[in-house]
DNA sequence: AGGTTAGTAATTTTT
DNA sequence: TTACTAACCT
């Protein structure tokens, strides 16, 4: 009955056993946090306190909730099946489908993606008259989206918080974005909970049902939560109590995106009586890092106040290092050399990760990797259901299911090129507006009364007698045959077969990718939802790889081996962040900072480049101000002093801005130098055409032991290591 | 309708 | 520097 408990520390195991009223447990990075979510929701399980459905667990990331319903399965001996248990939209998106009705939806809205979202707002914009060159539509979504944070339906924005933005016309912009939401039968991401919130608080009987069935809430991330979020919690939990969230105020670290550290500082407020627990035993790093992580956040005010101490006997280890450089290409040659080094020394390049505050900053590392030779993965980016050929095939497929999807008819109707321009479209637009009908229907009947003529008449012709045959095929053959029809007879394949860029292929692979996911889906809609929900990219995930990402990326993972590049005032603590949001923006840069070093379990590297170049030329920097917070006897200043007073000689005056390049000599240390290879033996020849992961295709023009002298079709003559081409 | 060019702006982004 | 957009040309 027990054995679920065994292993947990006394701090763990309390967070776990106090299963009735409010709770808050405050989790340091490192301690165990999800180990305690879990086992707690088997616990309530196993001691009959509660069925599977009865329990709601809310996550942050589907890649949480799929961690939990694993964990809590193997905790249950069998698969965990019918639980409350997801991220807020997702568990959002299933009870709003039960009640759409009462906000005026359907069962089957469409959720809109931020794409979706922008292009409905912009038109939105437009149709009233407004300027989208002086008003850019991003800032209004980003003003909606806040509001949507807050819980606030148009009908609730005081004339006071309306003065932002277009001297006052966001509210009126708001109502009627969600006006032509509603009349397209659609929600976007935040309209998820800020419906349900708006059920909840306005429907007595829906709120009771609510209660009946979940009579314990888990809440993972409580520090991410933003109002809505809150007010949605409040609402479920109101009649027990039985709420328990697991949070970490120093790793908030998402305030630009509507969260709101209070809801953390503010639990014994909300919730009386609550009681807290905090876990600070780390089993993760080495004492050092800990210091140095510890030191660093005791410089933010407004803290709950926790310490973080080795939860290991044996967690000595090296001190942190601090590299000062000269430039982002040292930088990054001095980072790619400590890499081949632990390499080398037997550790997994997958242990490694370089964690950056922007996202431009993992291209410097990549180069350099790929020069190395080294495998690597950028974690973040662009994800599989965003690229540009997924969502329009995705487009496709929405239109095929739901005909009155204007927003994905109007994506592929010249997609590839028909000869339907904005003369066509503004037609179809104008008869659908009178009518109050879907695009298609619109294209449908002018096209029956001559209202279109020539080119776009024959183009939309064809391409509606083409969802029609498809619509066929959807019912005889199933949906994974019909995407692969719709692909090739829209003429869709045949455009990027004649598309002579580099990306050309990699689009036409993640096509056929888009097949083999779609077979994993029963039904259509099934993989519609789950396109919106779960945007998900987990390619590259395998094999022995650096990794690369931004430091918002890195929360929740772990590495031994860690590198901080970049630590320069102005890129982190990010400039933009301190004007801003100022004092409050710099605790958050400096939270960021503490996410960054703990998620080192034995080493982090930090690093700062006198000299970056920012777009096209060079600025001196000076090191960020969270080096000298960092304890002094946690810290190793490596090589620094010879590189310090070689900076104080040779840096450029601020004034005089560049600099000439012999300056720039970097002292690259020889051990770091490529180790001799043994050369591979489908040996690619001189006037070989090959093609490159990042290059794209291109003809050898030169080869010397396992480096090749490229000439590339698009990105002229480089220089790679030859098992980064093959040969076509 | 579609391709070309000039001008402008450049974090972080769990869903 | 690059990437994207809006105006401009064919």
């Amino acid at each position: 009955m027990t054995d679920h408990l065994s292993g947990l520390n006394p701090e763990q195991r309390e967070a776990v056993e106090a299963v009735d009223g409010p709770l808050l447990v405050l989790a340091g990075a490192g301690t165990g946090k999800t180990r305690v979510l879990t086992t707690r929701f088997a616990h309530i399980l196993l001691t009959g306190r509660a069925f599977p459905g009865q329990v709601l667990a809310v996550t942050f990331t589907n890649k949480a909730a799929r961690e939990m319903r694993l964990r809590v399965g193997a905790m249950l001996g069998r698969p965990a099946e019918g639980l409350w248990l997801g991220t807020f939209h997702a568990l959002c998106a299933r009870m709003l489908r039960r009640h759409a009705e009462l906000v005026g939806l359907t069962a089957s809205f469409n959720i809109l993606d931020a794409d979706d979202q922008l292009r409905l707002l912009k038109q939105v914009m437009e149709a009233d008259g407004l300027d989208t060159k002086r008003w850019a539509p991003p800032a209004l979504m980003a003003v909606i989206q806040r509001w949507k944070d807050r819980g606030l339906p148009p009908d609730r924005i005081t004339a006071a918080e309306n003065t932002d933005f277009a001297a006052g016309r966001a509210r009126a912009l708001y109502a009627a974005y969600q006006a032509r939401l509603r009349t397209l039968n659609a929600a976007d991401f935040g309209d998820l909970l800020l419906h349900m919130t708006e059920i909840l608080r306005g429907h007595a009987d829906v709120l009771a049902l609510y209660h009946r069935t979940f009579r314990y809430i888990l809440v993972d991330e409580y520090q991410d939560t933003n109002l809505v979020q809150y007010l949605w919690l409040r609402l479920l939990a109101q009649s027990h109590r039985n709420i328990c969230c697991v949070g970490d105020d120093d790793q908030s670290i998402y305030s630009w995106r509507g969260a709101e550290v209070e809801n953390i500082l503010r639990f014994e407020k909300d919730f009386p009586g609550a009681r807290i627990v905090r876990l600070e035993r780390n089993y993760r790093s080495t004492a050092p890092i800990l210091a140095a992580a510890s030191g660093l956040i005791a410089h933010n005010e407004g803290r709950l106040g926790k310490t973080l101490f080795p939860g290991r006997d044996d967690a000595t280890g090296e001190k942190v290092s601090v590299t000062g450089v000269w430039d982002s290409d040292e930088e990054a040659r001095a980072v790619g050399g400590h890499i081949e080094q632990l390499h080398r020394d037997g550790e997994k390049l997958a242990e490694m990760a370089v964690l950056v505050r922007a996202g431009f900053q993992t291209r410097a590392f990549e180069e350099r990797l790929i020069t190395l030779g080294l495998p690597y993965r950028v974690v973040g980016g662009l994800r599989f259901y965003e690229r540009a050929e997924i969502r329009d095939a995705i487009a496709y497929m929405r239109v095929l299911h739901q005909p009155a999807d204007d927003l994905a008819f109007e994506r592929i109707v010249n997609v590839p090129r028909r000869g339907v321009g904005e003369q066509a479209l503004r037609a179809l637009h104008t008869t659908a507006r009178e009518r109050q009908i879907p695009l298609t229907a619109a294209a449908a009947e002018l096209i029956e009364q001559g209202g279109l003529r020539g080119k776009p008449r024959a183009a939309i012709g064809d391409l509606l007698a083409g969802f029609a045959r498809w619509r066929e095929t959807l019912a005889s053959e199933g949906h994974v045959v019909v995407l692969a029809t719709l692909l090739d007879e829209s003429g869709y394949t045949e455009m990027l077969k004649q598309d002579k860029s580099i990306e050309a292929p990699g689009r036409l692979e993640n096509l056929k990718e888009l097949v083999r996911a779609l077979a994993d889906f029963e039904t259509l809609a099934g993989f519609l939802d789950h396109v919106s929900l779960v945007m998900e990219n987990d390619e590259n995930a395998e094999g022995d790889r650096v990794s690369l990402m931004t430091l918002h990326a890195a929360k929740g993972l772990e590495f031994d081996t860690v590198f901080l590049p970049g630590w320069e005032e102005g890129l982190f603590p990010n400039q933009r962040t301190m004007d801003e949001s100022g004092a409050k923006g710099l605790e958050e840069e400096r939270r960021l900072a503490y996410v960054g070093i703990t998620r080192a379990r034995r080493r982090v590297f930090i690093s700062h480049a006198a000299n970056r170049r920012i777009y096209a030329n060079w600025q001196s920097s000076i090191p960020s101000r969270f080096i000298e917070e960092l304890p002094d006897e946690q810290v190793a200043h490596a090589g620094s002093v010879a590189l310090r007073r070689d900076r104080m000689l040779a840096a450029p005056s601020v004034f005089t801005g560049g600099f000439p390049l012999a300056a720039r000599r970097p002292r690259t240390v020889e051990a770091w130098e490529q180790p001799a290879r043994p050369p591979r033996e489908d040996a690619i020849a001189v006037g070989a055409r090959v093609f490159h992961q990042k290059f794209g295709y291109g003809i050898v023009t030169a080869a010397e032991d396992d480096k090749l002298d490229i000439a590339f079709d698009k990105a002229g003559d480089k220089r790679v290591l030859d098992r980064f081409v093959e040969k076509v």
